[in-house]
RNA sequence: GGGAGCAUAGCUCAGCUGGGAGAGCAUCUGCCUUACAAGCAGAGGGUCACAGGUUCGAGCCCUGUUGUUCCCACCA
């Protein structure tokens, strides 16, 4: 790498040739090595039909942190990638696909639609993949899966066939959510519901013996063709002699009964409920204990079926006005009232959902369930943060029979056989099946199963299981989830019972939850919306470093985050800031022999940078176990900006002047520190990090595999960084009061400081000249000086003799103001000492702290009043 | 209807187990000071939503109120 630095940072030109250094010397791959303790990431599979978003972007700048955090500290760090099938998604894009070629899925038949499926899978599964390389994840490329791939399917069938012989998988008929659009079934978690306007049909119902009528309201005239019964409270008195009775059912004329069911409330409508037990899950419930029939009115596309000839092969919508109309012309219609109500919508394709009786495939829960439960409740799962485990307890102490047979052909063929002859079903892990009765070849079930089926084993099956692998013995448990919350319902939860179910363990140790990423306005990034921001544009406008670093910023574990171009280009800003530090650096030890080591004789400040380094390192790994990274990466950009830059370079500039010793101690100073800042830095910009170091005198081939700075007793330097501070003091404050009075820097003055700690702004004087203008620096324990500006830190007193810049009246009350403000501080900190209760019950530690600040008001006050004297 | 989150500077947000309110942007002032004007040095700006409570001490813990967002359930 070129040890000539541009004069700005450059992403572009870099990262791709970095990525390709790592990959090609094979960094992210990590073999089991039993001297390391394993630290292990599965990859939550983004969709091949995806195209990496935000949240992406988010979600795997949070993983890549961890897995080269923990790497670097010397882990077999594994951060395990792949991509899911995403059935009904990429089914979806393929159907649409054929249909601008005028082709449907039955055209081609079964094999051929596979045959595009996978050659789709082809050309844009690996796109996603090329994406997340450009955010520089350092995935393990060689251990890359498929939720569809040979091992997944072989633990697929595994787990079918398990569940099946436990009996935790049937088959039955229930009533299911049936998207008419994707035309499959789909789970009750893939439902979103809306608000939607709609209407209150009120219709009237005669009873069957003339004796009168019964009057009921609809949001959904048109099922009333498989209407089987009306229900009303058994506790209601209105009602209570018609039970029993039969009512005729407008248009159809047939004859349907009156049940009491406690479903019914009363107080709503007329308290009368007309029951259609095949399109409504709860009259679905109803009709069960009323053993009703269940008359199924709809076909697979939502049009009525051909039993009601006037309205076959009209669309539900179609048929709703049609049978108003009907309605209407036979006096059932009383009137209709606007109504808002919530309707169910498929989460793919947003096509109201149509609720129906069929013969499905189903995951008993509640078994299940309560392993789940138990483990993140006796803390071998912790969510970070906490809170969501309510979320994850609430969805599994509710949860129903998990549906899982689609009636579509992307994905995992249910590998269920049946007889066609004698109608036996053998469950098999093998691709065929004779009938044990009759001997006939059997004929598979058609149907695949639900994406979140093969998602679910995913931290396992990528490991090998159902085989014992030794990657599955090393490996697994994993360690940490990285996945937003939207998505706890749909796959921690059920990762997190298969886990258990099938291994024995749970799949993972933490869950790190993270937030959505919105707009500047704090809108959803939405396709519709078409206010979604592309990282890959953000990556080329500021490199892949400055989005990662503010991802990783300002953000809560779980909250959710705006996303604006003004926060990129302030951490494409510190990016160029770090560079440019780096030029400094290279500027002052190109044309000398530095070693990357400390020298055997440190000056204070070097002891200060130092000390500040090791115990930034120190905060650091606490905030990153605790899996802070928002805290920990401001830390370290503080570290750099502030400490680094602003201070040490400014620091070191006059001694690396001089010609003796010391300029070389301060160049291997810089190296060292900049070289362990680099570390601290890289997990959150891996980028420009390893560009950097690669410049320096490094030990090592790269940083990724450099060890993270842990704090030493022997770099901690307390008194170097007091010292230090109270030099700094004294700088700030008359940069302070020489800014106030608008006098340049190029004007300089000569600084007298009353001081009782006169060896350390002795030591400090140079500092003093070159960052707060001082031509020169006396020190001594008074001075007795006119028509000076006076300037007082805890420390000391400083005059700046600028006596035309000095106004004694102006002087007078800012120096009063400044006292006023010193002795009110000095109360508080009297009151809490003087305070019985402070001092018996607080900490030693703060009661310390405390007195500390109180000797430091009082050693101000004195100063300022003998400055005020002098003054008068 | 049930549950959860949020409410801190003009804006967007941090604030770790309770121990003197922070950052960036924006605003204002002065600076091309031996890397960086994508920069440097400063300044102003906050009853931490409101009301109680616990505590020696509350932005942080408890209760209530208001506003707001989200999740779940859902009345036909």
């Amino acid at each position: 790498m070129a040890k000539e630095l541009a004069k700005s940072y450059n992403p572009g030109e870099v990262e791709d040739k970095i990525y390709d250094f790592w990959v090609s010397n094979n960094y992210f791959h990590s073999e089991i090595d039993k001297d390391k303790k394993p630290y292990t990431i599965v990859m939550p599979p983004p969709n091949i039909t995806g195209q990496l978003h935000m949240g992406h972007a988010l979600d795997n700048t949070l993983q890549d942190v961890l897995i080269r955090y923990r790497r670097m500290q010397g882990y077999c760090a594994l951060w395990l990638p792949g991509t899911d099938h995403a059935s009904i998604a990429t089914e979806a894009k393929i159907v649409e696909a054929m249909r601008k070629e005028g082709l449907t899925k039955e055209d081609l038949g079964r094999e051929k639609f596979l045959e595009r499926a996978w050659k789709w899978k082809k050309e844009y599964g690996g796109r996603i993949c090329d994406q997340l390389k450009k955010m520089g994840s350092s995935c393990d490329w060689q251990r890359e899966r498929f939720t569809m791939d040979e091992g997944c399917n072989k633990a697929v069938k595994e787990v079918f066939v398990n569940l099946y012989n436990k009996g935790l998988i049937y088959r039955g008929e229930r009533i299911i959510n049936w998207c008419p659009h994707c035309m499959t079934s789909i789970s009750d978690a893939e439902v979103n519901y809306e608000d939607q306007a709609g209407h209150f049909w009120h219709l009237r119902y005669q009873l069957a013996d003339g004796s009168g009528h019964i009057d009921l309201a609809t949001t959904r005239p048109e099922t009333l063709l498989g209407d089987t019964a009306v229900a009303v409270n058994p506790n209601d008195e209105r009602y209570k002699d018609m039970v029993g009775k039969m009512l005729i059912l407008p248009i159809v004329h047939r004859e349907i009964p009156i049940v009491a069911d406690d479903y019914v409330e009363m107080d709503f409508g007329t308290g009368v409920v007309k029951i259609t037990p095949a399109h409504d899950p709860n009259d679905f419930e109803v009709g069960l204990r009323h053993n009703l029939p269940v008359i199924n009115v709809m076909t697979d596309d939502a049009k009525i079926v051909d039993d009601y000839p006037k309205y076959a092969g009209m669309d539900r919508y179609e048929a709703r006005k049609a049978i108003v109309a009907d309605l209407e012309a036979e006096g059932a219609l009383i009137k209709i009232e606007d109504y808002n109500h919530n309707v169910g919508t498929c989460y793919r394709c947003g096509t109201t959902v149509e609720p129906r009786v069929s013969k499905q495939w189903f995951v008993k829960m509640k078994p299940l369930a309560q392993p789940a439960i138990d483990a993140v409740k006796n803390g071998e799962t912790k969510f970070v943060p906490s809170h969501f485990e309510k979320t994850y307890f609430h969805w599994l102490e509710n949860i129903r029979d998990w549906c899982i047979s689609r009636q579509l052909w992307w994905g995992h063929q249910i590998p269920a056989f049946y007889c066609d002859c004698c109608g036996e079903t053998v469950v098999t892990k093998e691709n065929t099946a004779t009938c044990p009765k009759c001997g006939k070849e059997m004929r598979q079930d058609p149907d695949t199963l639900d994406t979140w089926f093969s998602s679910a084993l995913w931290p396992f099956s990528t490991l090998g299981w159902p085989d014992q692998t030794e990657e599955l013995k090393y490996f697994y448990p994993t360690n940490t989830l990285v996945t937003g919350y939207d998505i706890i319902p749909f796959w921690v939860m059920r990762m997190m019972f298969s886990g258990i179910e099938h291994t024995g363990k749970v799949p993972f140790d933490t869950v790190l939850i993270h937030g959505l990423v919105r707009d500047s306005q704090g809108r959803k990034m939405s396709k519709s919306l078409g206010n979604g921001i592309d990282p890959l544009e953000v990556i080329d406008k500021y490199g892949a470093d400055a989005l990662r670093l503010t991802l990783a910023t300002g953000n809560a574990p779980g909250n959710d985050m705006r996303f604006y171009d003004e926060r990129v280009e302030f951490s494409s800003n510190f990016a160029n800031k770090l560079w440019n530090a780096a030029r400094f650096v290279h500027m002052n030890i190109d044309d000398h022999n530095v070693e990357n080591k400390l020298p055997s004789t440190l000056a204070t400040e070097d002891k200060w940078i130092i000390s500040t380094l090791n115990n930034v390192a120190k905060e650091v790994t606490e905030n990153l176990d605790k899996f802070e990274l928002g805290i920990a990466v401001q830390k370290v950009f503080d570290f750099i900006w502030d400490c680094y830059c602003d201070w040490y370079i400014e620091l070191a500039k006059s001694r690396l002047q001089s010609t003796d010793d010391s300029a070389q101690n301060a160049r291997q100073v810089l190296v060292w520190v900049l070289d362990r800042a680099l570390r601290l830095l890289h997990p959150f910009m891996p980028f420009i990090t390893e560009e950097i170091w690669q410049t320096l005198p490094h030990t090592g081939d790269t940083i990724m595999l450099a060890e993270f700075p842990k704090f030493t007793q022997e770099l901690d330097f307390p008194e170097a960084r007091e010292e230090m501070e109270v030099v700094m003091n004294g700088i700030r404050a008359i940069r302070t009061r020489r800014s106030e009075m608008n006098v340049p820097p190029s004007r300089k003055a000569k600084v007298y400081i009353a001081t009782d700690k006169k060896t350390i702004f002795e030591n400090g004087a140079p500092f003093i000249c070159k960052l707060a203008s001082a031509s020169e620096v006396e020190v001594a324990d008074s001075f007795e000086i006119e028509g000076a500006v006076t300037v007082v830190t805890a420390e000391a007193k400083i005059y700046i003799p600028m006596s035309e810049l000095v106004d004694k009246e102006e002087e007078l009350a800012r120096l009063n103001k400044e006292l006023a403000k010193t002795e009110k501080m000095l109360a508080q900190s009297e009151g809490k000492l003087n305070n019985q209760g402070f001092v018996s019950k607080a900490p030693a530690a703060v009661i310390e702290k405390v007195k500390g600040q109180a000797a430091k008001e009082r050693e101000k006050i004195a100063m300022i009043k003998a400055a005020i004297d002098a003054l008068i």
